[in-house]
DNA sequence: TTTTTTTGCTTCAACTTTTCTTCAAAATTG
DNA sequence: CAATTTTGAAGAAAAGTTGAAGCAAAAAAA
């Protein structure tokens, strides 16, 4: 469950990363308008939170946006203001839900489940990439009707390539996917390889093709099939 | 999906129609107690919101008497207080699912769809699982007329499976449903592997197989059979 | 073109995490 | 109280992840 963090508190949003970290959620934290904007641009997020108040004040807009591009996301809006008119703007703009500040850590744990767990009954569980199909629910990815066995790490690497499809993936993006903003920016994200070659390996024998393309100092990208 | 919203606050009321409209559900709603069995009498809903807290304070008679009209109808009850005697009142009535006030809106929605998708598999005079097949009404466990024998929690525990019919299920979500959601975050849920493994082990001595799979690093799931 | 440097790929083994099992204590039920 | 069921702790087994070193390929420099 994939959440972005959009507020400008620092200590609040750091705060909000912890607790919903330990509740399982994998968290990314954005700070203003632009780096938030960025990121849902470049990643696919299952959840949203948004405090509307952002400095630079576009809090709305990105809500705004997240609707017109038609992103399957959960969004769940915080702000200072308890105000009627808040609420309403909040929820006529498209806001799954609205928590007030302020509020308990364990309260917006719940409502961001409830909203995800209705999303995903919502949304349909399948994914393809070419004839290669992958099942959310079932948590498998199908060729030809036979099951293609991945461990956890190539299961959400093919799943960030099939949700990120035709773009070009760094090692460094790839990372910070799978194992959360933590990654220390020094390391060198050699172990991204054994992951790459052990999807490809995989999925070469099942199907005879290799999806991924190597893009030079760059990073990798699904073939388009 | 027709739901009947039986609640006599009628902002709360209107609230309740406007967002399950909004959400796909066709809503009728009746504000007291006699409005109500009238329409559970002429029409047929799916579902029924039930406050017990009516004005006249009938809500429960409500209940026992859809139970008694055998209409394969599920409830959700909502209530003011969060009291354990009511909620264990409501449920062992023969509700669905117990709500207390005040809730989100998101939430109830959510619950209900829970209670249909369960409902429906129901309808079908029990839940097969291959050759095995779950008498809800008896509350027993088939194998080619052979009875299996399990305890309350492996019970519960093949009917969230067999409702869920090839979803993975984690060992949080197998927690939180059998042990509600009070189930402290911190907990290791480690007593799961407990009864997966009863469970497969009682399946197998009668049938031969072992119906469950794990998905390393996700939980488990029914195979296909 | 040849050499050098950078970047990517592969192998192998150590390490970590997750799942499974065993045994026994605690709790529950009749 | 006796029998069954549930829960907890510890360790074994299985599965997956990571790091180091060397080789291969691509790009850049000479």
């Amino acid at each position: 469950m994939k959440v972005l963090v959009i507020e400008d508190q620092l200590e609040l949003a750091r705060n909000i990363e912890e607790y919903l970290t330990k509740e399982g959620f994998q968290v990314t934290c954005a700070h203003d308008f632009f780096s938030a904007s960025d990121k849902i641009a470049s990643f696919t997020y299952d959840l949203v939170v948004l405090d509307l108040m952002l400095p630079d004040g576009y809090g709305m807009d990105l809500l705004y946006s997240l609707r017109a591009n038609q992103k399957n996301i959960g969004t769940l809006i915080l702000s200072a203001k308890n105000s009627l008119e808040d609420k309403v703007q909040g929820l006529d703009s498209g806001a799954d839900d609205y928590l007030a500040k302020p509020f308990h850590l364990i309260e917006l744990s719940s409502r961001l489940k409830a909203i995800y767990r209705t999303r995903k009954l919502q949304g349909q569980s399948g994914i393809t990439i070419g004839a290669i199909t992958i099942d959310t629910e079932k948590h498998e990815v199908l060729y030809d009707n036979a099951r293609i066995e991945l461990t956890p790490k190539e299961y959400e690497m093919l799943l960030f390539f099939a949700t990120n499809a035709k773009r070009v993936l760094t090692k460094q993006n790839i990372a910070e996917h799978l194992w959360g903003d933590y990654i220390d920016q020094a390391d060198s994200f050699d172990f991204v390889y054994q992951h790459i070659k052990n999807l490809r390996k995989k999925i070469q024998a099942a199907t005879g093709l290799d999806v991924l393309e190597t893009v030079y100092g760059v990073g990798y990208k699904l073939k388009e099939l």
